[in-house]
DNA sequence: CTCGATCAGGTTGCGCACAACTGAGTTGCC
DNA sequence: GGCAACTCAGTTGTGCGCAACCTGATCGAG
């Protein structure tokens, strides 16, 4: 008979209730900004490269048309991005700041200051944290199709 | 001005893309057993606590009944499940394994150690990477109401 | 130039997550 | 006993997240 690991031992349940827990932390702060904690991460990746195309934003962020098409759509509904068929390819749709996509930028960073203030770890942990992180995305992003 | 730390500096950007690795990891694994991610961790504590009530899971996963009732309802529908309303006291439900329920967890934990196997991962990486995962839970879970 | 293969973004459908709310059941205080 | 406060599970509505599929644009072999 396998040993079967209990719920507490497994990693994918610490990561999955730490990412949740990480979301809720921001989903009240970002609340004021009118910002869901995905659109924050996708405003992240703008604020990095502006005009960045909706496959590249989806390459940065893990994530696909199914989901970006909606949110970016929103996103542009609340008046923070701009979307353009590229002339030289019609295939693709770059994204743009606009002004007030611009403006909440400082805001942005202060909440994430202020979260970041209010989380009890030392910075060695946290950075500890965040390498084995993108060491487990590598590890699993990976993978053998059949594994 | 306020620094801004870029994306790949943020811990729970890294916390998110892990979590979604690992969910996507076990999708397909789980798909022959007719199990999404959370179903599948709903049965480890279920198979860890047969006949707790619907609000003993929702503070064991981190969960609220908008999510558990339909879930419940789901895994009742494939049979892994029942429901029963609770005599003693009648707001309250007991979720119970049927003989499906319990047949399915040694297939269950072949996919865990799997998937386990196929992460290139020390021991150690992963121990302190879910030690700190829970670090981070208790620390964002915990915050003050305001920060 | 043509036409099949490929690529980009969008849409649909389903299952989470979570806020907000509902209604039935229980408890406690008088 | 009576009733307000509370608890528990369920429902509704919104926004992800992903698979599957669609359409239109581009590329490339011939």
């Amino acid at each position: 008979m396998e040993p079967e690991p209990r719920l507490d031992d497994e990693l994918c349940f610490a990561l999955y209730s730490a990412s949740r827990a990480a979301t809720n932390a921001y989903r009240n702060a970002l609340a004021g900004l009118g910002l869901t904690y995905t659109q924050f991460v996708t405003m992240l990746a703008l604020w990095e490269d502006d005009g960045a195309t909706v496959s590249a934003l989806g390459t940065r962020l893990h994530l696909d048309s199914g989901t970006l098409s909606p949110l970016l759509r929103r996103l542009a509904d609340t008046g923070l991005v701009e979307r353009r068929r590229d002339t030289a390819d019609e295939r693709r749709v770059t994204v743009h700041l606009t002004p007030r996509g611009h403006e909440i930028r400082s805001d942005v960073a202060q909440v994430q200051h202020r979260l970041h203030a209010s989380i009890d770890m030392t910075p060695d942990e946290v950075s500890t944290l965040r390498s084995l992180a993108h060491r487990f995305c590598d590890a699993a992003g990976t993978r053998d199709a059949n594994a």
